[in-house]
DNA sequence: ATGAAAGCGCTAACAG
DNA sequence: CTGTTAGCGCTTTCAT
């Protein structure tokens, strides 16, 4: 749109084949009533003057952006961006512009909720596993345009379409895998349960935990639930920590991979084997996973992901579509982790 | 831009307002010839009616699309989102909208080049670690947008703007720091010369390895540079042929961390302990790295992003400025996977 | 300091 | 089947 080096418009194309703007447009976009021999005049003059149509002024006049946005915080984090992998592979078939925007700091966030949401924006969002705060529940009822929640959401109302991943069952199904070893004294090194962004899955994960242990009739040490930052690093002090108890846990389950390392670290720093002495059990099944060896509670990343964006299509083809709830299931990937007590 | 759900538009706060849209428009954007007091009334009337503008008119308007492009090629290496991260924080302070387009197939490198370098689409251009063909030089050269290229583009001519991580010298380091370790039979693993994606940082690492050995007046055998598709597990395959050589290699180095993650568990195969029994250097420097203790070349990945985004809003301001370039040095970070022969 | 009017480039309803 | 016309919503001269 640069107004200096001018550039070729559809009136430039009428001129040159001697039609009226409204017949190229309609040759360009394969409108049936427009003459195949006029069409075919047309599209060759297309050609000669490298025409392509701007895009913006279609736009507008279209009322419609051909623009999807996705919201998301933290997305080098290997399980974010092998979620926002799936949207993208989703959407790469289409003629939709994707717009990232990725949320660190809480400004990035209101910036995030209140521009991204505009139907003069983007027709349609994906928000990819932030959690949702009431204010902004709100902001999304308002918003002129679909949203589809992925790996969120669970705490809001079901008028929204959702992705989830069943976190509360994976971590209840490790532990039993735990228990199922003769563990007892199983701790959990997870996020704070006060983090700034309101991550939610780590504690949903250590509440399958505590379903486990309380099924089991054990009960539950706050002792051994260890929170830290999410990251390697505090999860290797918070796991120290608790290692170092009188009576130490025989096993521990992560709220994610990463952590997980942590707490392997913690292990070694402690001159700990692993599975002898210690056993874990991580969560996500990043690459890392497989390169540590670790057994770990796989969920569908990706998948959810291209799910997210594939309802996202749907409603904007049906937008009275009738929310939809998706709620896939986790795996246990038994590695070299873990060994019975 | 639904049509349904009206709108409100620069016209509804005109008549509120009781003033010309012009008007309206020009207190929005802060012009200085507008009455302090109108311009309070105006901004009320824009609060009560929770006007914004529609900004895709604001931007066939302007011939301005406030929007950037980063075409890049597998987001979900680490090394590249890591770049990207660089680039979207460096933007999440402007008004910008950014697009990301992946690209992971031949279709979609096509699509990239044609559509994400159009002046209606994007005001600018970031290609991040994705080989210049001569085709898309041409494309490049004809595009109507300003384009800096990230971590690569050292074969094209020196008329685009570019942000260099200096890989030769990265391998070249690499390999004299093995040498100085007394290691003689070194080998190299990394990407296939002619890959698909014509990747050639691999390669560079490689010459700048070559140009070690050569200098220390060693000869450079074929069997000790061992080529796969890039990934860990393809490594492992390399890295395993290798080592069973009756001549084995002393000391391997890497093209990358994660190959040199598949180096390692080939080591572990065949009972080789790193580092007595073998030396592993990586490249990159990603998180991975930290956690295998590896030692590794570091480059400068969320900086080279930072940097190319900054000198893009450079060119954006001054369009005839001078081709810049920028080459980022690596450092070598000894830890704990070599040891002296 | 403000209003009126033209225009950004495209699409679509309306005539014919 | 094609031309004409009227917008889409905003910015920006050009008057006044």
């Amino acid at each position: 749109m640069k107004r200096d080096k001018k550039t070729v418009t559809i009136r430039d194309v009428a001129r040159e084949a001697g039609v009226s703007p409204g017949t190229v447009s309609r040759a360009i976009n394969g409108s049936p009533l427009v003459n195949e021999k006029t069409r075919q005049r047309i599209m060759q003059v297309v050609r000669e003057l490298n025409y392509t149509p701007n895009i913006v002024a279609r736009r507008l006049s279209l009322g419609k952006t051909q623009t999807l946005a996705v919201i998301v915080p933290f997305f080098t984090r290997p399980s974010v961006s092998e979620r926002l992998n799936g949207v993208i592979s989703q959407i790469a078939s289409t003629p939709y512009d994707l717009l990232i925007h990725n949320i660190q700091t809480p400004a990035q966030r209101d910036a995030g909720f209140s521009n991204m949401l505009r139907a003069d924006r983007v027709d349609g969002a994906l928000i990819v596993s932030l959690p949702i705060r009431e204010s902004e529940e709100v902001q999304l009822r308002q918003a002129d345009v679909p949203v589809v929640l992925i790996d969120t959401g669970d705490d809001v109302p079901d008028d929204f379409h959702k992705v989830l991943v069943d976190d509360v069952t994976g971590g209840r199904r490790a532990t039993e895998y735990l228990l199922s070893q003769g563990h007892e004294r199983i701790g959990f090194v997870g996020d704070r349960v006060d983090n700034p962004f309101d991550f939610v899955s780590s504690y949903n994960r250590y509440r399958g935990y505590c379903q486990a242990l309380e099924a089991a009739g054990l009960t539950i040490h706050d002792a051994y639930y260890g929170q830290g930052e999410h990251g390697r690093v505090p999860a290797r002090k918070v796991a120290s920590n608790m290692l170092k108890l009188a009576e130490a846990p025989t096993a521990i389950l992560a709220a994610s991979d990463t952590q997980a390392v942590g707490v392997l670290e913690a292990a070694w720093d402690l001159d700990l084997d692993v599975p002898d002495d210690l056993s874990v059990v991580g969560y996500d099944d990043i690459e890392l996973a497989e390169v540590m060896d670790l057994t770990t509670v796989r969920q569908p990343l990706f998948e959810s992901g291209r799910l997210g964006a594939e309802l996202l299509f749907a409603t904007l083809e049906d937008p009275q579509k009738e929310p939809v709830h998706r709620l896939l299931a986790t795996e246990l990937v038994v590695r070299g982790t873990v060994s019975p007590l």
